[in-house]
DNA sequence: TCCTCGGTTGACAACGCTGTCCACGAACTC
DNA sequence: GAGTTCGTGGACAGCGTTGTCAACCGAGGA
């Protein structure tokens, strides 16, 4: 095996274009676009020198003039989500890439950081380079400004939330089902005082599911208590003091739930080691929730079946179809692993 | 806050190029240009024209034809790596993200899961893309296929793990001293019968792993026992299988250093439960690791400091550094939580 | 009055590629 | 032998943008 150099004599040489290839292989520019497209009628003896020529000038060709001269696909999606080294979402994005590598298609990611602002610009730098169709977690309620975009036959998917002010395809989770069904499973093993702690309630997510333990609430016919409801911790610090107001407070949380899997690894760290442990159910799964002592109950759903069913709606646009946007809710599944299943 | 109708009307319409926006804002089509790219010498009153023809038409310029016409940057990079849906990798991406953002790039994403081929693939469909430069966790040992792309002045970095035949920036973390240091932290604890389980020795990072293993072995002067060392399993069954040979051999080892998380994680769950566990100590830092009973010590090495490493050497060659190639050995630390800290 | 000059604007070519259309020679048919 | 077809190859335009260069206008100076 020779070891083959190449950054050491790298000065910035121009790229060979297919005319450089014509001329070296002595035939016309259009004769080497047929051979690169394997176009039919060419000689073989052609060809072959034009294969040559490509092989010895490294040429590759260039997608974005053949994509602008075509006025084709340019054979790319934009994915923009909240944060790709978030395990949920990098599910996610496996799963868009999966598809989309059927489809013959790149994936280009963008995070968004849950600023809104930062989801605009990276949706509309994508629109720039002409994606064929965009995939977003939104950050923001306003998206106004994918409008011009989508009449220009762009198609979105929204995925994990809803769009603020436009109808487009939309693939959520049955957030509200699965917190109240949380609600009542803890009720079930007796538990009266049940706390919620979730995100910040501007983000949509959050604010379903508490709306989902109010449900679960009635239905269980467990009172509603705002005292047992802390919105907006996300840090371990904040979290490990809203577990402790709820513990020390006059009317103290026999169980929680937790409102996504960051809060839940968050509350795991702060009640490690405690006495007196709350039963716990948290929404998303995480890995490793099982090997935990007690195992973490948790009401389950996947990202990549997040991620699959998005992709599948945006293909099927890209199909042509032009029925009016859908709206899929995929099921969530409550999986007893024994945090959850303490009486009260 | 009105709900805008767009996906329901979306029978494919021309986008607006900057002629149609010349023409309605009848100007021509340089001044556009001029405006689009807040070139000086533009009247005011014609400036503001032009910016509601673009705002009514809906134009947004379309970055191929431009990155072909200035014959510059396409704004993006390229990485490809073993799968986005591992932690591992989606750190590396985040970070990755994170720097290019700085450099005002996209990061298009591709999963090799392993495969030369696909590796290979999605490399050249990159280079096909003109990316600005190539960031590649190798699944092959042959990337000569890459030299008429380095040549061309596409830098290449590759991470993780070297690239078999051509010489190019490299970052890689010190497989070889944190297995040392495994092996020696455990027979600091009296351990004499340490087993290795790994990845497929053909895997770099593996097969540098095991190398570690002896040289720990050798200066612990701890016997190296090749009964003791299992190389390639790694779903969880095949993990199992191989736990059960090193407790019920003849030569039962009462520690074992486990190879990357994926196996790691695989024990965990083979182990749970079972009475008498050995120590162990697993490359690879992952979340909760702390939270586990008992808590397990890791080598750890941390994902974000491996993609940046590898951005900014991407970025330095964008800038115009022709040193020659870089090899950059990330340092790991042994992180003691209870596992590893077993005595023999 | 003529000329120059700065501020604005436009005509045109070209980036690398592919679709269209036409030319040429050889091998047919009648 | 003239007409026809087929196989092969090339000339040219144009995708949407930007760089170059020149034209135009009114103001100010000689």
């Amino acid at each position: 095996m020779t070891t083959l150099s190449a950054n050491g004599t790298a000065r910035k040489v121009r790229r060979a274009t297919m005319n450089d290839v014509a001329r070296l292989a002595g035939v016309s520019i259009k004769t080497v676009s047929r051979v690169v497209n394997d176009e039919a009628g060419v000689h073989p003896a052609t060809a072959e020198r034009v294969l040559a020529a490509i092989d010895q000038l490294g040429f590759r060709r260039n997608l974005s003039a053949r994509n602008l001269r075509r006025g084709s696909s340019t054979g790319t999606v934009g994915l923009v989500l909240e944060d790709v080294g978030n395990p949920f979402y990098s599910g996610v994005t496996r799963a868009v890439e999966e598809i989309s590598r059927l489809r013959g298609r790149q994936v280009i990611t963008g995070s968004s950081d849950e600023d809104p602002a930062r989801e605009r610009e990276l949706a509309l730098e994508f629109c720039s380079r002409r994606v064929d169709g965009l995939l977003i977690v939104p950050a923001g309620v306003q998206h106004g400004y994918l409008v011009p975009e989508m009449r220009a036959g762009t198609p979105v998917v929204f995925l994990d939330r809803p769009a603020g002010d436009v109808v487009a395809d939309t693939v959520l989770v049955d957030n509200v089902g699965g917190t109240a069904e949380a609600v009542l499973h803890l009720a079930s093993f007796g538990h009266r005082r049940i706390a919620f702690l979730g995100d910040a309630p501007d983000i949509f997510t959050a604010n379903e599911r508490l709306r989902g333990f109010r449900e679960g609430c009635a239905r269980a016919g467990v009172g509603f208590r705002e005292s047992l409801v802390v919105m907006g911790p996300h840090d371990e610090e904040s979290v490990r003091r809203a577990l402790h107001r709820l513990r020390d407070g006059a009317d103290p949380a026999t169980a929680v739930v937790t409102g996504n899997n960051r809060i839940t690894v968050h509350a795991l760290r702060a009640l490690a080691g405690s006495a007196s442990r709350p039963a716990l159910l948290g929404f998303d799964d995480f890995e490793l929730a099982d090997l935990l002592s007690p195992p973490v109950s948790v009401i389950a759903h996947d990202a990549s079946a997040l991620g699959k069913a998005a992709a599948d709606l945006l293909y099927a646009r890209l199909d042509g179809d032009t029925a009016p946007p859908r709206r899929v809710v995929l099921p969530v599944r409550l999986v007893a692993r024994g945090s959850g299943e303490v009486r009260a």
